[in-house]
Parts: C-alpha cells; structure tokens; sequence
DNA sequence: AGCACGCCGACT
DNA sequence: GTCGGCGTGCTC
C-alpha cells in the first residue's frame, strides 16, 4: 500500500503530495482524511493521508510511515472539497486551507497534543454493602453516595479518606467516564411568541433548497428569534444547523439564548475557549451528539453532517474575512456548503455590505425585510454635534452631550460613549516641541498606556517606559494615557457622583474579565461605560437611554474607499444601543457634521445612504461594480522591494487587460522591520487571473527576502 | 522547518 | 593549505 500525504509544513515548496509505504502492520488502520507520522529528510512530521494507492510511479525510493495517529477520520470528504475550494479560490497553501478547518487538537502538528477529559465516578455495590460492617466516617460516604447523583471520586476524597478503603474492599466501586469540559445549562424557557413581520419572513424561506438570503433587519428587530424559529424547523425535520456570529458579539449571553431554547444540542466554538475546551466541542460535533453548532468564522468548518440552515448573524462584519492565509470569506464558504447540502444560507444584518444589498436588489439573494422593533420602539432621537462651533465642557465632552448626560444620569438611566478605535489620540508626543514617538519596527506612534506606565506598539507588541522628560527639548514629559482612560478622568472630573467603567483593550485581556464588565453594568453598577469597538454590537442594556460618540471622525478619515460604509454602518450600530425598552438618543460629536454617511445614519436610513454610497462606488469602480484583489509585496530591503514592486506592477500590466493600481505604500507602511507594497487589481470577470497570480506566486517562492501576499475581496489595505 | 551542500574569507 | 560563514535547495 502506498499513500500521498500532505505534510503539516507552511511552505509553498513542500505544499504537495509526498508518496510514502506502509508497513502492512499498519495497513488496516489507513483510511484518506487521517493524520499519519513520516519521516521526511532527516526529521519526523505529521501529515494528512489524501490518497491510497496500490501502485505509484515514482523516481524516488519510498520510505515507510512511522505511525497512524488517529482511528477516525479528521478531514471528512467535506472537507477535503472544501478545502481544495479555499486553495484554489485563495491561492493559499492546500496545508493552510486544511490547518484552518481544524481546532489545534487536530491539526496536523507535532506540537502538544490535547488529552480527553476523564471523571471517574464512585458507585456502591450493594451486594457487598449489606454484609460488610462500616465505620462511621464509611457511612458518612454511603449516604454522600445515595443522596446524589454522578459523585466523582475526588468530591469524596475532600469528605474523608476513607472512600479509598472502600473501594479496596469492594463496598465501592468506580467507573472511568470520558467527560466534556464546557457543559454549561441553562433553564429551559418557553419561546416567545412572534410578531406578524417575523413569522412573514420565516414563511419565505424554503427549507429545502439551497438558496441565499439577505435578511435586512432593524437593530431590536427580533431577528434572533427568526433564527430560532427557522432552526427549530430545521431540527425537526432531523437536520442539524450553523450560526455563525462574530467574535466580538458572541458573548456568553448570546450563547445563553440559544441554550435557553435548545438545551444541550448545541456545540460553541469561538476564540476564547482553551484548546481543550475546542477539542471537546468539536468532538462533540463531529460524534453527532449536537445539532446546532454556534461559533465565529472558523466554525463555518464544523464536521456536522445534514445541514439544514446556515444563518449568518451581522453579515457585513468583517470579521468573516479572514485577514491571513488563507484569506477566505467565511460566508462564501457558507454558500459553498448550502449548495452542498442543499440548504437555505441567511445572511442578516441592519446594515447589510453593499455588495450585498445590491446583490438582494438584483435577486441573486432573496430579500427578506424585519422593518419595525419588536416592541414597537421607534428608533432613538439622533443628534449630531458640530465640535467645530459648539460649546465643550471639556476636551471631549461638548456642553450638549454633557448636558444630555446630566439629564439621563438623574433619572437613573445609563449612558453608553462610544470612543472609535483604541488608542484614540493617545499616541504620545511632546507638549512642548511635538516630538513623538514611534515603533523602531513599525511605522506606527507609540500609545502610552497609563495603567502600565509603557508605551506600546499595537502591531508588533514593542514596549518601553515613557521617559521623564523630552529627549528633545528637555521639557517634562506629560502624558494623558490613552483615549478611553482620558475620557474616562473626565467623566471622574464632570460626573463626580457617578460611577464609570472602561472597556478597551487594557480592561479585557484577562479572560472573563469582559463579562464581568457587562454584568457589573447590567446590574447597574456604574451608571456610566464607556468602550470601544466591542461595546457596537449586540449588547441590549435596557436602561441605556443615551449613547454618545466622542468622535465619529476617526472612522470617517480612514483612507479607505469603505471609511463612509464603516462609519455609517459603526453609527447605526451604535445608536441600535440607546432606548431598547424606553425612549432613547444619541449624540454624535463630529468636525464633519454635513458628512453623508452621518445624516443617513442620523435618520436611519439605509437606503438612502446605499443610493448615495453606490454612486460614489460607480464612479471610482470600487465594489460592488468591481471586484478587487490585493497583491502584497513585502520585504526587508527597501531597496529592493521597490523595485520588485515595480517590476512586478509591469509584469501583471503586460499579462491582465485589467484595472492596475500600484504599486502604493501599505497602511502601516512597516510592520515588524518589514515593508509593505500593495498593488490592487480591479476586475469584474477573472478571466486569467488566476492563473496570471499562480505565475506570480510560483516565481517568488523560492525568494527569501521577497514575500507575495494576495487577498481577494481585501477588507483592509 | 531543518539540514546538507557549496563556494568565498581569516586562521593553526 | 583548512575551518567555517550562511545563501540555496531539497525533502517521498
């Protein structure tokens, strides 16, 4: 027997099939999908078994596989398509497209491996009980043991030592059970009963083909109970169901309305989970013992057999896109495997991507509409403050939304402001001669971080103490802490009698710590929070009548040709916070009051911002008239990269009768001592540019010091 | 990723 | 004359 393995290497010289025997001892345990241990050159690798043969022609001499690692399959016959799909569509690694499918405890890997959770349970044997004599403290264990259910051994050995001399006299006797680590319940709970509007969508989606659906709903619209209602559907009909979410909002309390509804039929597979945790979630999956599979991006890739919906939540979050290699789009992955089962794919969001409402508008998707609240809320009241003319409190609070607060805080209510981007003006400079300070590897400014007393590089994690004074000028050297912890003395400063909380980068890097800071705000703990990104999305705080943006110029001023989408989508999000249960506002502080983005966001609507927005996107052939790829060039050598840049700029005009822009500088210019050159090509057909960028790739890959980076439908520059 | 092979500078 | 620098290339 001989078979073709793909070894665990992330190297595009080795990323093929290697022809090894088998050792007929080892023969009945191949099966194609499982991992396998090779000798290659003069060292040991594991590898994944693509094919079994009888006979190969090969001018090598073969060598033996070592071992077999696995008894079931790893890589499904799914996932082998799927993967040879992200290979061919992402012009990645075949070993990567794999590797991304799998949570490390069953990757192809000679690294640690993860071990199954045992519990070994403590039962009496009754026929020995009644003849046998006990002591007191015995007795005390024989009653532990009656009185509940599942008594491990280790909760007896806390109550006394004498379990031990009890299973040595067989009184006892104890069973070895393999366990899951994350096994969380929750009460059932009735389900709530539907509005007009979401039974409506729910009736218009066919169950039993494949077909993609934009479900455009209002923030509040209720569109996790048409998930539900559609999942439940699908399960009894004995399939099973994929929600994908993003990392940011997949937070335990989303988690928990699914539970609520469905109990232990559910897998979670996100980010935060040790490798343990994961290795057991997707054990269970791939045993079948779940039928729902909750999850970000990669969970997409979940083993569950007999799809009967995919539901994509926030579907222009870009968190779909994965942002190395592979580069794929979880959603078109989506797509793949809704044809592949043939099963509906919903793709909701209140602020659909425009290339995907254009899509709906076209009727390549399905449009599917949830226009009022629930609870027949109207939207909140927006205003937007012009920080050019109006009146400040202080340096980021204007006497509006100042006032506001005042107003809000008194009647017990909790307000909620919105700070664009960690790090917001927080880069640290002197406030004498202006001298800042930059990453030695990065073109990126330092942000101080007043908690640590560091100044830190975001990209690449480059850390030094901020100096007393400046090297410069010899001023001493003053420093305001990042842009949450500023505001945050502020508000200590405005609001005296009111307590505030952070949420940002600094306050969530422990684990749990991000929950906690929502429970403690829930349970109205603090009448103020105040965060970044992560506060956007999902979170329903319904005493929150007042949400605040610092400032919605940060997002607007990205040099992106998306910055508009972001912010407009970033703004109704936000608001989407304020007046849940009661009557809410928002206040938007902006040097850019006229700016389209914000007075279609002010009124909430969408439509009117994608006609404008879709314009602007004609004009400049940008998406979704075009598609666009992004070509990296990077490099250690200025030099030289600039020059191959050039080079490889003639290259693809001289191949492509297509749109070339480039080569331009990357945005950060340079990170981790490497510089970074983008070239962007804009097509509508492919044509041959694949195989244009195939023959790019194959000619830098045995360059050392020139690396080609290409990403389809780049979400970032 | 490792490790061997290979072709140019300072040493017992 | 040799030891060793790490650039280049190969691994079934």
């Amino acid at each position: 027997m001989i078979i073709s393995v793909l070894v665990e290497l992330q190297n595009r010289n080795v990323d093929k099939l290697f022809n090894y025997l088998v050792p007929s001892a080892l023969e009945s345990k191949i099966k194609v999908g499982i991992r396998v241990i090779v000798p290659f050159a003069t060292f040991k690798l594991e590898g994944f078994v693509m094919e079994i043969n009888n006979s190969v022609d090969s001018k090598y001499e073969l060598k033996e596989i070592i071992d077999v690692v696995d008894s079931e399959v790893i890589l499904t016959d799914e996932l082998l398509s799927l993967g040879e799909y992200l290979s061919k569509t992402t012009l990645s690694t075949k070993i990567s497209c794999y590797q991304v499918m799998l949570p490390n405890g069953y990757k192809a890997s000679k690294k640690k491996k993860i071990n199954i959770k045992y519990e070994t349970y403590i039962y009496i044997n009754y026929d020995v009980l009644k003849v046998s004599k006990l002591t007191p403290k015995q007795q005390e264990i024989i009653n532990y043991i009656s009185k509940n259910k599942n008594v491990t051994l280790s909760t007896l050995t806390k109550i006394n030592t004498s379990v031990l001399t009890l299973l040595r006299n067989n009184v006892l006797y104890k069973e070895k059970v393999e366990v899951y680590r994350l096994n969380s319940n929750f009460e059932l709970k009735e389900k709530k009963k539907l509005t007009a509007d979401q039974m409506q969508v729910v009736s218009q989606v066919d169950l039993n083909k494949y077909y993609p659906y934009l479900l455009f709903g209002v923030t509040g619209s209720g569109k996790t109970e048409v998930y539900m209602e559609l999942i439940e559907k699908v399960i009894d009909a004995s399939k099973t169901a994929i929600v994908l979410i993003p990392e940011i909002s997949l937070t335990p309390q989303t988690v928990r309305r699914f539970k609520e509804r469905f109990q232990s039929d559910i897998a979670i597979l996100h980010s935060g989970l040790s490798d343990s945790e994961k290795y057991d979630e997707y054990r269970k999956i791939k045993r079948g013992n779940v039928k729902i599979v909750i999850g970000a991006r990669s969970a997409i890739f979940a083993p569950i057999s007999n799809i009967g919906i995919i539901i994509i939540d926030e579907e222009h979050s870009n968190s779909y896109k994965q942002e190395n290699m592979p580069r794929y789009d979880a959603i078109e992955v989506a797509k793949k495997r809704g044809e592949y089962h043939n099963c509906p794919v919903i793709m909701a969001s209140a602020t659909p991507t425009l290339e995907s409402y254009a899509r709906a508008v076209k009727g390549i998707y399905k449009l599917l509409v949830l226009s009022k609240r629930v609870n027949n809320h109207s939207l909140p009241h927006v205003d937007i403050v012009d920080l050019a003319k109006c009146k400040k409190k202080s340096k980021f609070i204007s006497e509006i939304l100042y006032l506001k607060m005042q107003e809000v805080l008194e009647k017990d209510e909790q307000v909620i402001l919105f700070l664009n981007k960690r790090g917001y003006s927080s880069f640290v400079s002197c406030e004498n001669c202006g001298k800042t300070f930059v990453c030695p590897n990065c073109d990126i400014s330092l942000t101080f971080h007043k908690s640590s007393g560091m100044m830190r590089c975001h990209y690449c994690g480059y850390a030094e103490v901020k100096p007393s004074e400046c090297s410069n000028c010899h001023s001493p050297f003053v420093s305001s802490g990042s842009g949450t912890e500023q505001v945050e003395e502020e508000l200590n400063n405005l609001f005296p009698n009111y307590k505030t909380i952070r949420m940002d980068f600094d306050t969530t890097s422990k684990k749990g710590s991000h929950e906690k800071i929502i429970e403690a705000f829930r349970e109205k703990k603090y009448q103020i929070l105040i965060g970044t990104q992560m506060i956007a999305k999902g979170l329903d705080f319904p005493d929150v009548t007042l949400v605040g943006v610092i400032s919605a110029d940060n997002s607007l001023n990205i040099p992106d040709f998306r910055s508009s989408e972001t912010t407009f989508d970033l703004m109704c999000q936000v608001a989407g916070r304020s007046g849940r249960s009661k009557e809410g506002s928002v206040i938007i502080q902006t040097f850019n009051p006229t700016h389209y983005a914000l007075q279609y966001a002010k009124n909430n609507n969408y439509l009117g911002f994608f006609k404008a927005e879709m314009q602007n996107r004609k004009l400049l052939s940008y998406p979704p008239y075009f598609y666009l790829v992004l070509i990296r060039i990077k490099g250690s050598d200025y030099n030289e990269l600039s020059l191959e840049s050039k080079k490889t700029r003639e290259f693809l005009s001289n191949k492509l009768d297509l749109k070339i822009l480039g080569p331009t500088v990357a945005s950060p210019f340079k990170v981790n001592a490497i510089y970074r050159f983008n070239i962007i090509i804009k097509y509508k057909r492919t044509g041959n540019l694949y195989d244009v960028l195939n023959e790019l790739i194959e000619h830098y890959k045995t360059n050392k010091k020139i690396k080609i980076d290409v990403d389809f439908n780049p979400r970032s520059f």
